[in-house]
DNA sequence: GGGCCCGCGTGATGGTGGTCACACGGAGCC
DNA sequence: GGCTCCGTGTGACCACCATCACGCGGGCCC
C-alpha cells in the first residue's frame, strides 16, 4: 500500500520535517499490518526498519535464558520503535510484538539516517526519545526492587494513568488496559498474583472494570497511597 | 587543579577531537576527587556536568520508594556518566556513587554541547553510548526474570569477565570484583544469598579469590553452564 | 596495640508468592 | 448451536529466599 507524506506527517517526530523530506521518506516506506501476537521486530538480528505505530498497541518483550517472557515497555499509536539501530550497528535488543491487531509504517533506516543528517532537529528528537527510554527503564527497574508485590502492581497501574487524569481528585481512566499477563511479565510476578491484587483493589472499590476496553480508577488517592507504600493491601 | 588537554585526550570519546576543541574543554573542566561511598551525581536534580572517570570505580544506583537500594551499572576508568542531560532537559535519573576512592574530571554540559554541535562524530559516539546503555539495561532486566537465583548470579559474573578471557578454555580474571552487596542490589537478591552462591561456586572450585582485588574464574565452562541453566547448583 | 568498621560466612525461621490444577464466561468461528 | 481459545478467578501446597542474629577476620586510624 502507498504511504502518503500526510500519513507520516501525522507522527509528532516527523511533523517538523519539510514536505520534500517527508515525500522522500514516504516513497520508501511501506504500510504493514499485523495480527494480534504477531512478531513485529526480532531480537538479536539487525533490523533495518524503524516501525511507526499508527493503530493498535505493541509491547517490547525479551526472554530470559530459560525462556521466560519479560515485558519491557508499551508502544502507543503515534510512537515508534526499533530506533536503536539508527545509533549503532548492533542488533535489535528486544522483540516487539503486537498486543492487538496493528497498523504500522515501516521506514528503512538508511532513509531515516539520511533525513536525520540533514535535519539536526530530528537528531535532537531522537536523542530525547532515547533519553526518555533510559529514564523509563530506570524507573521500571526500581519498581522491581519493591519487595511488596501489591505495591509494585499499584505503581505500575499509576504509571499507566494519563497525566491529565492524575490532576483530578477522583477518577482516572486507563484505555485498553494491559491484560494481567502483560502486567505480570513487566513486574516479574505471576499472572495469578496480578489477578489477586486486582481482586483486592476491586473489592475496595479502588478500581473498576468498565467494559473490556476501559479500566476505571475510582479512587485515585487510595491507589497512590498504596503505590507509595503508605498503606498495605 | 588544572585540567590539561592531554588528560581529556586520554578518554576514548574525546580523543578524536581537534586540539583546540580539547583545549577549550579543558579550560572549563575541573578535577574532582571523591572518597569511597561519596555521591558523585544526584538523582532527581538537573546535573550540569558530565563526569569522566579517571581512576577508581563507580556504580549507578537508584532507590525504590521504600528506600531499598537498586544497582544499575558500573563505571570503569576511561568511561563517563551523567551524559543523559546532554540529550534533554530532564533530571539525572539515577545516583552515581564511588565504590572506591575516585578521580574524575567534571566537564560542564554547555561546553560539551557546543563541542558536540561542531563535531558530528561526537554525536555519533554519544548516540552509541546511549544505545549501548539501553542494550545493557535490557540485558540486566532479562537477568531479573530468572527464577533460579544461582543462575542469576552466575550470569552476572559471566558478564563481568573481560571478553578476551572468555575465548580461553580455562581461566578468567575479574579485577576489582564488586562486593557481594553490590552484586546483590543489581540482582534484586539479598547479600547473604550472594555469599551462599559464592560459597557453592568456591567449594566446586569454579571460582577462587586471589587476594582482595582479584577474583579468579578457575573453570569458565562450568560457570557458563550454570549461567545458561544447563546445570543447577 | 586497641578499637572500629566493613565485608564475608552461616544457621534458623517464617512469610510469601510461584506453581499447579481447575473452573467459568465471553468472543470468535465454523 | 457447539467448539475452541483466551482472559480471568481461586484454592492448596510447598520451596525458596529474605530476614534476623551472630561470629570472624582484615584493614585502617588514632
Amino acid at each position: 500500500m502507498v504511504v502518503t507524506p500526510e500519513l507520516l506527517g501525522a507522527f509528532p517526530i516527523l511533523k517538523p520535517l519539510a514536505p520534500p523530506a517527508l515525500a522522500q521518506l514516504a516513497q520508501q516506506s511501506a504500510i504493514r499490518k499485523f495480527a494480534r501476537r504477531a512478531i513485529i521486530l526480532n531480537a538479536g538480528q539487525r533490523e533495518n526498519h524503524v516501525c511507526f505505530l499508527f493503530e493498535g498497541r505493541l509491547q517490547g518483550v525479551d526472554f530470559t535464558i530459560d525462556g521466560r517472557e519479560v515485558g519491557l515497555f508499551f508502544v502507543e499509536p503515534g510512537d515508534f520503535c526499533g530506533e536503536l539501530c539508527l545509533f549503532d550497528e548492533g542488533p535489535q535488543p528486544e522483540y516487539v510484538i503486537a498486543l492487538t491487531a496493528a497498523m504500522t509504517v515501516f521506514v528503512p533506516i538508511e532513509a531515516l539516517r539520511e533525513v536525520m543528517l540533514k535535519n539536526p532537529g530530528m537528531i535532537n528528537v531522537l536523542g530525547r526519545k532515547l533519553a526518555a527510554r533510559v529514564r523509563q527503564m530506570t524507573f521500571q527497574r526500581s519498581l522491581l526492587g519493591l519487595p511488596n508485590i501489591a505495591q509494585r502492581v499499584c505503581c505500575q497501574l499509576w504509571s499507566l494513568i494519563p497525566e491529565r487524569d492524575k490532576q483530578q481528585q477522583a477518577n482516572g481512566v486507563i484505555a485498553n488496559p494491559p491484560t494481567h499477563m502483560e502486567i505480570a511479565i513487566m513486574l516479574n510476578i505471576s499472572r495469578e498474583t496480578v489477578t489477586r491484587v486486582f481482586q483486592a483493589l476491586q473489592t475496595r472499590q479502588i478500581v473498576k472494570r468498565d467494559g473490556p476496553t476501559r479500566l476505571l480508577i475510582a479512587d485515585l488517592p487510595s491507589l497512590k497511597s498504596f503505590a507509595e507504600g503508605r498503606e498495605e493491601l
